[in-house]
DNA sequence: CGGTTGGTGTCAGTTTTCTGACACGTCCAC
DNA sequence: GTGGACGTGTCAGAAAACTGACACCAACCG
């Protein structure tokens, strides 16, 4: 229906999204099988390598809110993923970790997504990756340098 | 606080992501003093670019599904930047298209972001550019095709 | 012609995420 | 030590998005 691309497709910005929707849209579908989200699966990827992060801290790294994040925490910890101290070992910090059950579940969950991530960059070569990989990054730093800076 | 960059940063998918939300936050934040949200802005220039795109075409342009796009009509509608007829002029597709109003909107809301694309861009050379393109273009493709397909 | 498929607008309810605000703890400068 | 800036966990309410379902229309094929 209507055309297809007529200058959409011109904007890099555009693009990002598109790519970036694209992406979530095939995490859901592999993950969904799982009873998992993205942002529950990104949590675990989180704590998986760096264990004993803090609620704020995986809020950042999941690009959430700290509520948001804080939800989902107690739904990991009422089911068992992961563990948090009642109390804080210094100030109000509470170190998050995962259990074996959420470390399995993980294992489960990291082949898929790396399945789709395998997928997505089919069709590149090793040079056009880390040309990909630089770029992408240089985005960022750019992006966020404005943000506050000047 | 903690460590910043292990091996999160390692994947593509990670820092397509990451791109992906600084891109969203950055445009945000120019956008909010217009009053104007992400979506808000992607439904008005989809509008300028295809005159007379559906409820359900303009959904899919702004990855969001049927139902918000329509919320979000109904906005812009009542505030008078688009215009739909009342009667659809053939089955039920109800053609939308920019008011002079919205079409004013729309353009001081894209001086903001194209500066924000800009400042992406900014430490990218041309042929980096033209590859960030392609790369896009690819993972996109790669991406839907498995979708469905195989 | 009748049936099926695919697409659309819309209603309703639910879920998720966000914004705003509070109290508390740490750290550093003074 | 004392003050302020900063970061954190949490409560509460609001906004945004989603899923599910319905009726309708167009196009195609037997």
């Amino acid at each position: 229906m209507s055309q297809d691309g007529v200058d959409l497709g011109k904007s890099l910005g555009y693009l990002l999204k598109e790519a970036s929707s694209a992406l979530r849209v095939a995490m859901e579908e592999v993950l969904r099988p799982l009873g998992m989200s993205v942002t529950h699966y990104s949590c675990l990827e989180l704590l998986a390598q760096r264990p004993g992060l803090s609620n704020s801290e995986l809020a950042r790294g999941a690009f959430v809110t700290r509520q948001s994040m804080n939800v989902l925490l107690q739904t990991l910890e009422r089911e068992g993923d992961v563990t948090r101290p009642a109390e804080a070992p210094v100030g109000k910090v509470l170190p998050t970790r995962l259990t074996p059950r959420g470390r399995r579940k993980l294992e489960k969950a990291t082949v898929a997504v790396r399945s789709v991530e395998v997928r997505m960059l089919g069709g590149l070569t090793e040079t056009e990756q880390s040309g990909a990989f630089r770029i992408l990054q240089s985005m960022i730093h750019s992006l966020r340098d404005g943000d506050d800076g000047a």
